[in-house]
DNA sequence: ACAAAAGTGTTCTCGGTACACCCATGC
DNA sequence: GCATGGGTGTACCGAGAACACTTTTGT
């Protein structure tokens, strides 16, 4: 880990350091009790949310820019993120509560600061496990939580429509990306599988042709039996397999 | 059109009227005798060949400036463009092959001048009509030109990886992209149509199903017959129907 | 009449859907 | 033993593949 990533998060960040004019958004979805989470921020004293970003540094890759800010808002790393779109409208250039948050943070920004330019951003989404992720607040941030996909704050800027895309991308890719594998515990349960599949989805799925479709495509593995204390045959367990 | 579009192809550029570090580039696709073609730039004097591309103005949408680089570079108006990627590796900056372009061009560069900053560079591709499109050089450059996709010459920075992600984009959205729309005349045979999938996919397809499957479709309409002069039953004609 | 290429019908196969039945488990 | 819910088998349906047959056209 680099040294001066801690100094970054201080309140005095050079941002010279930083590619102008290009953001990182991260859309980092969890699981947790039948329901999509997105990470959220939650800005010092104003009520503003937004999801976490960041910056690119001269002298760093577009994607590893990415991996830093999901590894410092979540702790995790080695992370899958899959970049889906870049947004660049003009009606993203609202610099008003960016202006407001810094005056919270105790900051008298010049009008032609790092912050208030407009910004092109380039947005990834990434699957982190709910349970083992530790939401970090930014330095300009009180809270870093979970919401639920369904009742998000009102969040600044385009951030409602970068949710909604990235939804959208994960959806389209959802048999390429192995979500069981980052989503849910090592090991769960067919019933599990396909209850998070239909979350995502947002409908429901036939049991048994998803029950074979799985077994089929070779990358579970059954492990045991688990039992649920319920008066039913207790399900067999599965993991991924690499392979 | 704007006027001063005619100013920013003199050799005289108001860079500081860009953003800075942002750039985009067109994979534009065109076909012509069962094989696709891409528009490439090849640089004055130097050999150096590349993808179109161009910057964003201060006061202009992303997707906006993505419209203006293809309708600069052949003359449409109106074409669907699709981004697929942003590309952000490091191993793209190279700033000496442009300021050999710049000083092939008379230009004498200062150490940190806009075209020689790294780029962050967001991707698009656009089917267009290979006949309708008349390609426009750059004013750093002396041609533009269609090359064959399986035949393109060395290309600088990373624009070779920019076309292959642009191929499998397309081949990913073939079914969704109408690309008989745009890319045949506006009357084609099934035959056509289907040599045009074969040279996309790189793949056979399957002659009746591929048939059924388009007339099935609902966004063909049969409008006629062609001659074609041939020992044998002519073919009907078919043109994409919008609704 | 024949060859060539397009249109079209039949059959097979593969997944997904629907539905049934089998199994294990706690009450 | 009965209700509950997961596992699994069978029948059906639709799309694509393979193949055959029909239609049209110029020689």
């Amino acid at each position: 880990m680099n040294k001066d990533q801690h100094t970054s998060e201080g309140k005095e960040v050079d941002w010279t350091g930083f590619l102008p004019g290009i953001a990182i958004d991260c859309v980092m979805v969890g699981y947790n009790e039948k329901q999509l989470k997105v990470l959220i921020l939650e800005y010092k004293e104003t009520g503003f949310f937004a999801l976490p970003g960041g910056f690119i540094r001269r002298n760093e890759n577009l994607d590893v820019a990415a991996q830093r800010v999901l590894q410092k808002r979540t702790g995790l790393e080695g992370i899958q993120l899959n970049q889906f779109h870049t947004f660049g409208s003009l009606n993203r250039y609202a610099p008003e509560p960016m202006r407001k948050i810094m005056k919270k943070n105790g900051l008298q920004p010049a009008e032609d600061h790092f912050l208030l330019q407009r910004f092109v951003s380039t947005a990834y989404y990434a699957l982190v496990n709910f349970e083992q992720a530790e939401p970090i607040a930014d330095f300009l941030s009180d809270s870093c939580r979970w919401y639920d996909i369904n009742q998000l704050p009102k969040l600044l800027w385009d951030h409602r429509d970068i949710i909604q895309k990235a939804l959208e991308s994960l959806r389209k890719n959802i048999d390429d990306a192995a979500v069981g594998l980052t989503l849910l515990d090592e090991e769960y349960t067919m019933r599990e599988l396909r209850t998070l599949y239909e979350t995502i989805l947002d409908k429901e799925i036939n049991r048994s042709s998803f029950h074979r479709k799985m077994v089929n495509s070779g990358r579970l593995e059954r492990v045991g039996k688990k039992s649920t204390g319920k008066a039913h045959r207790s399900p067999y367990l599965y993991k991924f397999v690499s392979n």
